[in-house]
DNA sequence: CTGAATCCTGAACGATACTG
DNA sequence: CAGTATCGTTCAGGATTCAG
């Protein structure tokens, strides 16, 4: 992920192709990236990434698992139990998102501090 | 004033990560991403913005753009002239920021028919 | 041209209760 | 345990207006 070859979003973000602007939506938000960052790690109940992604309601948890599994990013399995049981993990496509999720976490990682500094100097 | 109303929060408190969560928030968000990518190509005006950046709309512009230049991912540079002129362009840091992004657009491209079809599958 | 401030509506979100 | 539904609140965000 150095420098990669400016690819012609222009085409493809800008222009009237509403279909990649909403996967871009629905992708770029806090709940769905912080799911993909925390089901990186392995498979997990309901119940487990709820206690994981911190912060997150039961309902935007539910809501944000059904997108994602929707756009074919997380396969639910469902384990027809008594008390339910159901897992979720990412897909293949997931997994390449992760990656350029794990981007993201790591510049926000080692820009921590500069962004701490940058803001305490803006608010002067 | 839009920083921190929050209240409780007893997890965030915990966690020495909260800073980094609320850096997170400022970014994974898809205006926020939207600017860094269209600045990627090149230093702006904040007219320039507002075409480039489909569908933004004044007031949101400003205000991500304050956010990003408070966390010291965008410069920008007003010219004292009449009528003014203000240019926005990504900082060191911002770049680095970009390239994270990047992925994600990239990712967007390639899953773009296979998140549509998986959509399909799922709405039966 | 840039941007701050105000108003106002619809969407997001949390809490709660209920089902399988 | 997992998921849905409803309700009430908060807030994001669009339109508009005014200022520099």
């Amino acid at each position: 992920m150095v420098t990669t070859p400016r690819v012609p979003k222009d085409a493809d973000l800008r222009r009237a192709d509403s279909l990649a602007r909403e996967i871009f939506s629905d992708i770029a938000n806090k709940w769905a990236l912080l799911i993909i960052d925390v089901l990186g790690k392995r498979t997990m109940r309901f119940s487990e990434l709820r206690k994981e992604v911190e912060g997150v309601s039961h309902k935007m948890l539910t809501q944000n698992l059904r997108t994602l599994e929707r756009d074919g990013l997380v396969h639910r399995e469902v384990y027809p139990t008594v008390p339910p049981r159901v897992e979720y993990r990412l897909t293949e496509p997931g997994l390449g998102l992760l990656t350029a999720c794990d981007a993201i976490c790591a510049w926000t990682q080692q820009n921590y501090t500069y962004i701490n500094s940058a803001r305490a100097r803006f608010d002067t």
